[in-house]
RNA sequence: UCCCGGGUAGCUCAGCCGGCAGAGCAGGUGGCUGUUAACCACCCUGUCGGGGGUUCGAAUCCCUCCCCGGGAGCCA
C-alpha cells in the first residue's frame, strides 16, 4: 500500500479506506484497553491520531513507540468519536523504521524554549513551531517567484564570490586559496593577493545589486532571490550573517514605479500565506502572540504610509518621546526612531523616502534638490527596516562625482560606470532581506529561528 | 563591540545577607475501557558553567574566563 501524508489523509480522506502513514511519534497515551499515538510526518501543522487496540497485534510494538520514533501505521481511516480531530486511523499494524530512547531524546511531549531549541538545531524542525515556521518559510519563497514570474521578472544568479568590496553594505567575509600558515607579503607587508585563487583579493557577496543592475539594463526586468554574506560582528535578533536576499530591478523605472513595486509584492506575499499557511499562522498565533490573521489581512489590503524623511524628521521633533539619540536633520534614524513611527505614529508599515545623500549609498540618484537621494526604506513594526531600495543614478557625471566625494576606488568599478557610457536609462530597484520578511509574517522575535542553519558570530554548529 | 540580565537534575526554575541539593515536568515501574501537553501511585535523577581566591565551611561572597538571552551600535 502507498502511503499518504498526513495533510492528504485529512483533506481528502474517506472514512472506511485503507491507508499506510509514515512519520513521528509525537506523544503516546495508553491506558487498558487502548493506546494513541499522535503522529506527525511534517506535511501539516495537524497531527494524526492513531488509535490501537489492545487486541491489535500493533499494540506488541508500542514500547517503541516513544516520542521521537519513526513508524509505519497501517489501518482504516475512521471518523473519530471523540473530540479533539476529525479523523483517526484504527491500526492494525506497526512497523517500527528507527525507535527513539526516551532516556537521552531531548524533545518531550511538553513545551520548551526557543533558546534550548536552538542548542539542537538538527532536531528542532520535528517541534510544532519550526515546522510551522519552515512551511510558512517554504510558501513565501515560492510566492516570491511566482509573484515576479507572473509579471515577466527574468530570475537572475548573481555571483556569490565577488571582487566588489565597494557597495558599501557592511563587513565582508573574504574568500581565499592561500596557504594561511605563510601568506604571500608585498613591498608594504601587506598581504599580495595577486598571487591568490582570482588574482586579486575575493569576497562573498555583500549583494547582488550591481550585478542584476547590468542585467536590468539588457532583460528589463530581473530579481535575484540567493544567499548574501555579512561579516559584521552584529549580535542581535535581527541580523545574521548569512541570509538570503531577494533584490528586484528595472530598467526604465523611477522611485515611485519602485514603491509600487514593493508595496503590491509584499502584499502578494501577505495574501499568499493567508491563504497557504494559515493553519500555521494560526499556531503560531496561538502560542506566541506575536503574529495574527487578522494583523496580515490588514496589511495585504491597506496601502502603506508614505512620508517623507524630512517629514518623519519633522515627527519626531514634535513627538513628547524621549529618545536617546538626537533627532536632527542629516542624521540618520536609529531603530528608536524608527519603531516610534512605525509603532506609535503609524501603527503598520512605513515608506520613509528621499533620504539625506550624505547617509546613503553613492549610487542612489540624487534628486533636483541635489541634498537628497531617491531612496526608499520600508519600515516595519518591531524589526523596523526591511525593504531598502533606491533610484540608482544613472548620469555619468553625477555617479562619477558621487563616488568620488565617497572614496570609492574607481578600480573593478569601469564595468559598472559602463552601463552608464552605453545606452543608460532610469533604473531603480531594491532589496528585501528574507529572513526579516519570514520573521515579521511569523512574529518569530529572534530571526536564527526563522532559518534552519543560523550562522552569526560564534554561531555555525548545525 | 558596548550596556544590562542569566548559567543549579534531561527541560523549566526555586534556593543566593555562607551551615545536609530542592520543586514541577520529563523518564522508569505499576494501575486505569476513548485519550488530547491524559490521569493516579511509587521510584530514579546533580562537575550548582570552567578556573582561581576568601573562609572552619561556598550553589551562595570576591576575581577571572566561557556560554546564553535582552537591548544598543552595525546592517537587510
Amino acid at each position: 500500500m502507498q502511503r499518504l501524508r498526513i495533510k492528504n489523509i485529512l483533506s481528502e480522506g474517506n472514512t472506511g479506506q485503507a491507508v499506510a502513514v509514515c512519520g513521528w511519534v509525537r506523544t503516546r497515551r495508553e491506558s487498558k484497553g487502548i493506546a494513541f499515538i499522535a503522529l506527525s510526518d511534517g506535511s501539516t501543522q495537524e497531527n494524526l491520531q492513531l488509535v490501537i487496540p489492545a487486541e491489535s497485534s500493533a499494540s506488541q510494538r508500542l514500547h517503541n513507540c516513544n516520542t521521537g520514533a519513526a513508524i509505519k501505521a497501517t489501518g482504516i481511516l475512521k471518523e473519530s468519536p471523540a473530540q479533539g480531530q476529525k479523523f483517526e486511523v484504527e491500526v492494525s499494524d506497526i512497523e517500527i523504521f528507527g525507535d527513539a530512547d526516551p532516556v537521552s531524546y531531548p524533545l518531550q511531549k511538553k513545551g520548551h524554549t526557543l533558546e534550548f531549541l536552538r542548542e539542537i538545531g538538527h532536531l528542532r524542525p520535528r517541534t510544532n513551531t519550526f515546522g510551522a515556521i519552515f512551511r510558512v518559510r517554504n510558501i513565501l519563497a515560492e510566492a516570491v517567484h511566482e509573484f515576479f514570474q507572473s509579471r515577466g521578472f527574468i530570475w537572475v544568479h548573481t555571483p556569490i564570490i565577488t571582487a566588489s568590496d565597494c557597495e558599501g553594505a557592511g563587513d565582508l567575509f573574504t574568500v581565499t586559496a592561500l596557504d594561511l600558515q605563510k601568506l604571500p607579503k608585498g613591498d608594504k607587508g601587506d598581504i599580495d593577493f595577486t598571487q591568490d585563487f582570482f588574482g586579486k583579493h575575493a569576497y562573498l557577496t555583500v549583494s547582488g545589486q550591481l550585478e542584476a543592475e547590468f542585467l536590468a539594463m539588457s532583460l528589463g526586468n530581473v530579481y535575484t532571490f540567493g544567499p548574501t554574506f555579512r561579516a559584521e560582528n552584529s549580535n542581535t535578533s535581527r541580523h545574521l550573517s548569512e541570509f538570503w536576499m531577494i533584490e528586484p530591478e528595472m530598467a526604465f523605472a523611477d522611485l515611485k514605479d519602485d514603491m509600487q513595486l514593493a508595496e503590491e509584492f509584499f502584499r502578494f506575499l501577505c495574501m499568499k500565506i493567508l491563504e497557504k499557511g494559515a493553519s500555521d499562522i494560526a499556531f503560531l498565533e496561538k502560542f506566541y502572540r506575536n503574529t495574527s490573521i487578522a494583523e496580515l489581512k490588514t496589511l495585504a489590503e491597506k496601502p502603506f504610509v508614505h512620508i517623507s524623511y524630512t517629514e518623519a524628521i519633522k515627527e519626531l521633533e514634535k513627538s513628547k518621546e524621549k529618545f536617546e539619540f538626537p533627532v536632527k536633520w542629516g542624521l540618520d534614524l536609529q531603530s528608536e526612531h524608527e519603531r516610534y513611527l512605525t509603532d506609535k505614529v503609524f501603527k503598520g508599515p512605513v515608506i520613509v523616502t528621499d533620504y539625506p545623500k550624505e547617509i546613503k549609498a553613492f549610487y542612489m540618484r540624487l534628486n533636483p534638490d541635489e541634498i537628497t537621494v531617491a531612496a526608499m526604506d520600508i519600515l516595519v513594526p518591531k524589526i523596523g527596516e526591511i525593504i531598502g531600495g533606491s533610484q540608482r543614478e544613472e548620469r555619468l557625471e553625477v555617479l562619477t562625482e558621487r563616488m568620488r566625494h565617497a572614496e570609492i576606488p574607481f578600480e573593478n568599478m569601469e564595468w559598472y560606470l559602463d552601463l552608464r557610457r552605453y545606452g543608460s536609462a532610469p533604473h531603480a530597484g531594491f532589496g528585501l532581506g528574507f529572513e526579516r520578511l519570514v520573521q515579521y509574517i511569523t512574529g518569530m522575535s529572534n530571526i536564527r529561528d526563522v532559518i534552519p542553519c543560523p550562522r552569526a558570530p560564534q554561531t555555525i554548529k548545525f
